[in-house]
DNA sequence: CGATTGGTTAACCATGCTGTTAACTATCTT
DNA sequence: AAGATAGTTAACAGCATGGTTAACCAATCG
């Protein structure tokens, strides 16, 4: 038996997981009004089926919606799965700031050791 | 050229992106003197190889780290990792924060019609 | 020493991911 | 109607992932 959002995170969590998503992504960010297909895979060096696989994965998660219009596809970005992501992440970060904090300190015993 | 972080946010997302390896970190998460590998493989209806490779993927993420004494392994969560990953979705909160008002504001006006 | 326990490695299988090229549909332009 | 443009689909290749079983170190126990 897996959690119901399970799901829906490993999905996010993946589409999250390659460079060409994330930079997919980050390119909507700037675009209010979204971007078309042709226009958001000009600047990536691969064919354009490529990019439309990318943007399944990206759909999939949520992350993308798509609005056809005439012959245009337009792209938006969906922000709020990663919501769900920060959350899961939320959980670890006081452990993480403690092992920053630790290390801080260690870095700083050392350096009164040297100098 | 690619970003010298993105290869690591690459397999940290990737590894966070699998169920059995979120709840591995859940379970180490609970532990301040880390697992033993059989005792974190336990409660998985896996084999032990499975785990061990997911171990491997945490591993290479750097979100677990292993010490052998004697020829018990105690593996330990390292949340550091995941700081990067949440900053790089803090980028995008305020984007779905004001997608999520949208559709509060769109509710509301909705439920006015109707009611 | 011999047996057991803790972990690892190897070989293999099925599936999925990322990319390609080629062919195709659908819409706009002239 | 013909041609260009926007996007999609299909088929394939190569490699990664997630799992298995079986065999194999290495350390502890009796």
């Amino acid at each position: 038996m897996v959690n119901q959002s399970s799901a829906a995170l490993d999905r996010t969590f993946a589409a999250l997981a390659d460079p060409t998503r994330r930079a997919l992504l980050a390119r909507l960010e700037g675009e209010v009004d979204g971007l078309s297909v042709s226009e958001l895979a000009r600047p990536f060096a691969i064919s354009l089926p490529a990019v439309m696989k990318h943007l399944d994965v990206l759909g999939n998660a949520g992350l993308v919606s798509r609005e056809k219009i005439g012959r245009t596809v337009t792209c938006r970005l969906e922000a709020a799965p990663m919501a769900e992501a920060m959350a899961w992440l939320e959980r670890y970060s006081a452990y993480w700031n403690n092992q920053l904090d630790r290390l801080a300190a260690f870095v700083e015993a050392e350096e009164d050791d040297d100098g």
